[in-house]
DNA sequence: TAAAAAGTACGAAAATTATCGTACATAAAT
DNA sequence: ATTTATGTACGATAATTTTCGTACTTTTTA
């Protein structure tokens, strides 16, 4: 199955869906606007052509058709991700943890998390 | 001073700039080339085109131009995934690290390499 | 020295992405 | 029952990014 990648603008809507659940056209629109000015049809036009590529569901048995997003947030980053070492970071991965680490200021917490999670790999 | 965000195409051509030194169009085609097929006067536009946005330089004073990039690889890939972070991952630079660090299995030595790195930021 | 090779400049087409106006249908409100 | 609000569909435009053809100049080489 051939995942399509989303472009900037329509991440953004993904990033609304995935925190709002299923939604109108109109509910993401205004969630959209609270950022920066965008008219309705544009945000209609957007989520029609996120369902012809196939990243939305749709369900338009009531008159306010209602989106979803088809596919996880934690996969979609995932190839997002994979991609963008591809093209920034070369395919170095673990470059790339390490700027991010290095220029993101962690708190401990978040450290120790990390911490617990190389155990983990290391563990195996 | 601003950053200007170089797209898809001018990373590739970044990358072989870092990699290779100063370099004139010819060999950044050739490069380019190894991957995909790349007409020459489409790097040599691409490469007047990052110059005149002021991501790379020039010395003309030889028939055959020499470009480099203007900025290092480190502090663009920095932006770039300032940016990445903001857009695919809401912001959470940590939550990038625990994806990129779980699914592109490091090595022992990369591993060792990141404890250390997280041992420095906690004695700070 | 004349032809071929290698270079730059640059306009413009092609492809992709983002935005919106207009037409039209249905539901709500007065 | 009209008017107003809310919805979809969709063509068209704008903006951005990528690609290349053509014209012209300078070296190289046969």
């Amino acid at each position: 199955m051939k995942f399509i990648k989303p472009t900037e603008a329509e991440l953004e809507i993904l990033h609304i869906l995935w925190a709002n659940g299923a939604s109108s056209v109109r509910l993401v629109n205004e969630k959209l606007c609270e950022n920066r000015e965008v008219g309705y049809t544009t945000t209609l036009k957007m989520m029609q052509m996120m369902y012809d590529k196939g990243l939305l569901s749709r369900d338009d048995s009531t008159r306010s058709h209602v989106y979803e997003a088809i596919n996880q947030q934690e996969e979609t980053q995932q190839v997002l991700l994979n991609q963008f070492v591809n093209t920034a970071f070369k395919g170095s991965a673990m470059q790339l943890v390490m700027q991010a680490l290095g220029n993101h200021n962690a708190t401990g917490e978040e450290l120790e998390e990390i911490k617990a999670l190389i155990k983990q790999i290391e563990g195996k």
